[in-house]
DNA sequence: CTTTTTGCAAAGCGTTTGCATTGAA
DNA sequence: TTCAATGCAAACGCTTTGCAAAAAG
């Protein structure tokens, strides 16, 4: 069943590359495979020391040039941070954000109400919506209590 | 009228700064007044570029320094980029952003519905919320035009 | 065989740090 | 007079670029 699954996601990414005339090489089914196992907001650095224990010879440049490629169509998202590195989000469907100002962490959430938001008259006028997304600041628990 | 709201404005930044123990500078004065002045959402660099013309001892450091002091103690905010110098934002009323997936311009704009936006409760249960704010993204006119 | 991709190295850009000097309180 | 803030310069971290070698189609 995980397996099959893993298939099809695998099926899918190499249409993806080939609508978009990119070659498939070892490196980027690496990737591809390693972003899709973490539920967290991964920094290219992050990808890199996951896979590099299976592909040492992977560089640093090939793990960040291919998910920036990834971002370019539309394979995953890149979250907007305020500082550090940026981080690559392979959650593409329409969720949410909760960020702790403490410790930086993101936890993404879904929430249909927030999906189906009104996006007011002026700016519809004005704009081509992509995308609308809702991010909550807070603090989370565990910093709460480390707080104190 | 503007100038009694201008010195009004300048208060306030004294009160905000003796409350957290920091020097009144007039580095930090033009760095305040500045700010303020612009509506966009400055880098470091685009604040020390138009100060620079008045104060032309002033370094870079200072301007990015001072920024980050003023973020700390809630005068501006940080505004999460995806790529970029950081930019900083001195509207800290609630307000909500609609930005140009094109040319990466960061429009406020204001809107009660969504400042009144419920918290799911999952959420609510496991964070102390700070701020809500929706993030649109677009493509704005101006683009629209120049890539068709 | 052609064209893209990779890996490496260097350059680039913005941010951060250390420290002597300056200036506010 | 004291301690924080400033300005400068160097260090740092992450991102981007150029290019020769390797690999995909």
């Amino acid at each position: 069943m995980q397996l099959k699954k893993t298939q099809e996601c695998l099926d899918s990414f190499i249409e993806k590359c080939k609508s978009h005339n990119l070659k498939i090489t070892p490196q980027r089914c690496a990737i591809y495979k390693e972003i899709f196992k973490s539920l967290e907001h991964p920094s290219a650095e992050d990808v890199f020391n996951a896979i590099h224990k299976d592909y040492p010879n992977i560089s640093y440049d090939t793990v960040n040039r291919t998910l920036l490629t990834f971002a370019d169509i539309g394979l995953v998202d890149i979250v907007r941070s305020s500082s550090g590195p940026r981080r690559f989000d392979p959650n593409t469907e329409s969720h949410h954000h909760i960020y702790c100002v403490n410790c930086g962490e993101i936890f993404d959430f879904y929430n249909e109400d927030y999906d189906n938001l009104e996006v007011p008259g002026n700016i519809r006028d004005n704009y081509d919506i992509i995308s609308k997304r809702v991010v909550l600041k807070g603090v989370c628990k565990k910093c709460k209590k480390s707080m104190s």
